[in-house]
DNA sequence: TCTATTTCATGTAACGATATATATCGCGGT
DNA sequence: ACCGCGATATATATCGTTACATGAAATAGA
């Protein structure tokens, strides 16, 4: 047996009407929970024939009618297709669709190339009151996706983006990740290192260029005469950033520290350091950035700054809801602190 | 400036049939492909216009009319309002979301504990083709949960449900834990292991469960006198963990081998061993479960299985793709093979 | 008894799209 | 001249729900 009746149609509000000996009116006011118009006897009566059919609103015939939107869409715009995979999105996301759901909202989850923003989303049926968008690529990628998600009249916020586009209405939800620089900067200057090297994606990805501004902000401010290399990994992935390092230690003195761009990349290296026999913190000092838990997993437990992706994506979904209930969208940036997690790398 | 107009209303078919001069039902036709019936220069006119308004589909209204759903419900039931930041969940979330977006479906989230899924569910405005669910909790609050989805008369497919319910059609996708189980225990038997301990979280979980199966097959089939000793952990907490594997160890000897439920249990537990002077994998050998990337980075490397999460949200999207093109849905159990990763610790 | 007022219930017309059936045109064949 | 046919285009009804206006009892006040 695989389905009981050959179609049983789905139980639609004039039925449970027929069956209560009502108006459909006078169901949907039941529903609704509009008792001025119901008497209780006929309230009970609709609501056991609702239970009794099975009955279940249809969404779709019922957000025509109100033209509104219990749903948010999520739109991660990125090259891979294990676009959700990366543990700083799934904490986004995780805390964003805690808030909607707690506000009975839903979170419509949809991934895609730059390419594709245009064509297949536009196109296609996927209604939802807002978008909430984690978006890969370079600043110009960037901002024309921005732009074409703007073009869909709908309230927007983008994580992670620190700039925000001439005229464009939308909000920018990101950390304070020159702060989190900053206090990588200092934290190691107040240990005399001298030589920073920092290791990051070649992927053009706004937030780390700010953590390197940064921290570049700090020497300058308090570095006498410290010195910064940045070398790019061409991916974050472990051979690669092992790799970058390795060809950069081949031919240059050891450094006093070695920054990573995130936890990942900076474990990388020390594990890497390790290999070699390199000592940490005594030789060379390790910092990461963003706070995983699983990264604490590692011995030495690694400094890092906490970027509280989870309260980034809450703060997403609050000032979303906040937005719709105003129904007003104007732009606005929030800034969530970091916090400094000295660990034993240092 | 927040908004150009106050109100500026979407376009719908009428404006842009009104615009290029044609009836709706033949910017109908355009926009749904149907040339036959179509000349190339009204097709034309009409995709002006509908660049010129902006104009976009209303999916309510569509939906409703063709009377069929382009989005896969994900519902995760559990107690913890980070239900999407675990990483096992997150990948196999990644993996559903990419095959169903690849195939021009949506995916919506929505998170909820075990007595919410009955009201706020059923009466929620959110309509899906089809759920995938996974759900935590005890055999029998699980069984419930899967009885209400079913109740909803539409395909459901479980994660990591080894059970399947009397007469009720659903598949279930899941790992071959038990195979995996016996795995560990092979491989652990082969190095003279006799004395096993196993660090489970405390709230029952089906999958684990297997593991344990396949480790005790392995152990009778093989295992001569070999004993396997079974302790549970509060949560899957670091803390918790290295508690309840002090408290263990404090009045009985050293196991020859720990087992942890999943990764980060057993990372865990070796890094209590660490802080202790105990040496792995010489004077205790330690397995993991999951093969996580990020508790790779934890030295020395931990041996584990793999599960491939990620595979397990992809087999997931195509069985559900599967079932809604064809329209029949019947009972299947899909069980993905697992991989033994040997690492450093065993 | 007759009018106000309240309480409960209903009829009708949308929301924006599409399925179906029906029209109109021009053209080739007879 | 007539029929038939293919190619285009349209009119109408409908999906399930709710907003709005209206109606019919019942109650109250005089």
């Amino acid at each position: 047996m695989t389905n009981e009746a050959p179609a049983r149609r789905r139980a639609t509000i004039k039925d449970v009407a027929k069956a209560a000996d009502v108006s459909p009116m006078t169901v949907s006011n039941v529903l609704n929970g509009r008792l001025q118009y119901v008497s209780a006897a006929t309230k009970k009566r609709v609501e056991r024939e609702i239970e009794r059919l099975g009955y279940r609103r249809q969404a779709n015939a019922r957000n025509l009618r109100v033209a509104e939107q219990r749903s948010i869409g999520m739109v991660i715009v990125d090259e891979s297709p294990a676009f959700l995979a990366d543990f700083f999105t799934c904490q986004v996301v995780a805390g964003l669709a805690n808030v909607l759901n707690s506000a009975d909202y839903t979170l419509t989850v949809q991934g895609m190339r730059g390419d594709q923003l245009e064509t297949s989303m536009i196109t296609r049926n996927f209604e939802v009151g807002g978008f909430c968008a984690m978006i890969a690529g370079s600043g110009e990628e960037r901002r024309a996706a921005i732009r074409r998600l703007l073009d869909l009249d709908q309230p927007v916020i983008v994580f992670q983006e620190p700039i925000t586009l001439e005229g464009a209405d939308f909000c920018a939800i990101r950390q304070d990740d020159r702060g989190g620089g900053r206090l990588i900067g200092d934290h190691l200057l107040a240990r005399r290192v001298e030589d920073f090297l920092a290791v990051v994606p070649a992927q053009d990805w706004p937030a780390i260029e700010e953590r390197l501004a940064g921290l570049r902000e700090s020497l300058a401010a308090n570095g006498g005469g410290a010195r910064l290399t940045v070398i790019a990994s061409a991916s974050e992935s472990f051979a690669d950033v092992q790799d970058v390092v390795a060809r950069h230690l081949s031919d240059h003195p050891l450094p006093g520290a070695i920054i990573g761009a995130n936890d990942p990349i900076a474990t990388a290296a020390m594990l890497y350091l390790f290999d070699h026999d390199v000592r940490v913190p005594e030789d060379v000092r390790i910092v990461g950035f963003n706070g995983f838990e699983a990264h604490r997993y590692a011995r030495p437990r690694l400094t890092t700054v906490d970027s509280a992706a989870y309260q980034l994506g809450e703060q997403a979904g609050r000032a979303m809801l906040e937005r719709l209930e105003s129904g007003r969208f104007a732009r606005h940036e929030y800034i969530l602190p970091v916090h400094f997690d000295a660990g034993a790398t240092t």
